[in-house]
DNA sequence: TCTAAATGTCTATTGATATAGACAACCATA
DNA sequence: TATGGTTGTCTATATCAATAGACATTTAGA
């Protein structure tokens, strides 16, 4: 816990910095002894803030449902979680995570018809132009938001994808429907930023949050391209693990 | 650049978030036409802020030395770059960036020896408190920081690194020196936070600034670990590539 | 050389952030 | 049931963040 100092006057409100410290100790598992934060004046005295700052922390946690207060006892810790989530030539969603939680599940969001724009037909090795089907897509475990994607399937050989892809709420089993009966991660490229609007609502996020952003490629076993996909996962849920 | 909205009262700064879109938008090659950011009445009318908000968050990239701001002219980009690192069986940090920029380098910023905490036991696959050398260093590309790491190694095969790594620079020649020939990245695992003190001054950063932290751990060709580090790369400047 | 367009500087006002102190309400337990 | 430890609430104050408007200064180009 200790370590580092809160940095102030930087444009990031010390309730804000104290939020993400106090969630990633209890991520990290410091408090799992007694279950509960340490008290609001011992925090107040380890960060070297006002006791109505860590409040204001500690609320933004509740927020979250990461912990509730109880008024003469304490600030009880409510949840924790971290999921792994490996990435290799045999990378998918509903894998990667279903052994660490009890129910991953997979929702559309939207899906719609687009022209390949010169990044996307890079991408996927066909010309500019070429129709594509773009799905949006929720990841879940547990019922909580993990991760938001948004895919890209040449439509010549995926034009049904969506409607597979809603009645089966799997991409793996879409693809077999659809004459893919296997396919491999080609390249994943992993950045971070900070939460979009759109993070905020979809992976229920609190503002300033990271995300952690993979873009891939995924190839059939004649290793052509057939989906490109953008998604962006809740940085203090998860972690890339990377196996060689 | 247009798309998502900012967001409102939510512990960090209006001119911070700014900051951070404008700066992602500039190595993003939005601007290349011009080689300047549109003008601050301009970006205050696209995000709905006042132009002296952009102000603060122009002046914040001015002081990162993104841009530079002309009277009468414009505000200049001076820099953008964001670098690609691959992670493989064979990641090395000299290697992996060599061919993307002039010059790398790495500097010693610190070294110790200490006993093995039962995580770092874990990962070493050896027993708890066994000595271990400490090494902090700092990776640069073109005289930038990129990265900042702290590494361990099991201290009765590799004493005398510190003294070696200074004078090489490097952790491959280093080892090379001291009885391992070659080795090869085991596991690498990959979060996301905000920085801490020790970053904003090693990295150069900003507060509020974000940080992808990579796990990793190397073996020799006998699969008997020799090293675990723990990475920490400016989120702006670095983007992770996973090669399937 | 005049003008349009851009950045630089100043004043003023409002709301969010953070500190400080005091006390109430509640819980566990001796 | 009395007490110590904890969260909840209230008032007050100072600083930061954001808006608003006005005008100065510099540059490029007509």
């Amino acid at each position: 816990m200790a370590g580092h100092k809160i940095q102030r006057q930087t444009g990031v409100a010390l309730w804000r910095q104290l939020a993400d410290r106090i969630r990633t100790s209890i991520n990290h598992g410091d408090f799992d002894e007694t279950g509960m934060v340490p008290p609001e004046t011992v925090l107040a005295l380890q960060f070297g803030v006002n006791r109505h700052t860590i409040r204001s922390a500690l609320a933004a946690l509740a927020q979250e449902g990461i912990v509730r207060a109880v008024q003469g006892r304490g600030t009880l810790i409510e949840r924790k979680e971290r999921l792994s989530f490996p990435i290799s030539r045999r990378t998918r969603f509903s894998q990667g995570i279903g052994d660490q939680v009890r129910e991953t599940r997979s929702v559309l969001l939207a899906s719609g018809e687009e022209a390949a724009s010169a990044e996307l037909a890079r991408q996927l090795k066909i010309r500019t132009g070429t129709p594509l089907i773009r799905l949006e897509t929720l990841g879940q475990a547990d019922h909580r938001p993990v991760s938001r994607a948004t895919s890209w399937f040449p439509a010549d050989r995926f034009g049904d994808i969506p409607e597979v892809y809603r009645t089966t709420g799997s991409i793996t089993k879409a693809f077999k429907e659809l004459g893919v009966p296997d396919y491999v991660r080609v390249v994943t490229e992993i950045t971070a930023t900070h939460a979009d609007e759109g993070d905020l609502a979809d992976l229920q996020l609190s503002p300033g949050a990271i995300v952690l952003v993979a873009q891939a490629v995924n190839a059939d076993l004649d290793n052509v391209p057939v989906q490109y996909s953008i998604s962006r996962f809740a940085a203090d849920r998860v972690r890339f693990t990377v196996e060689n």
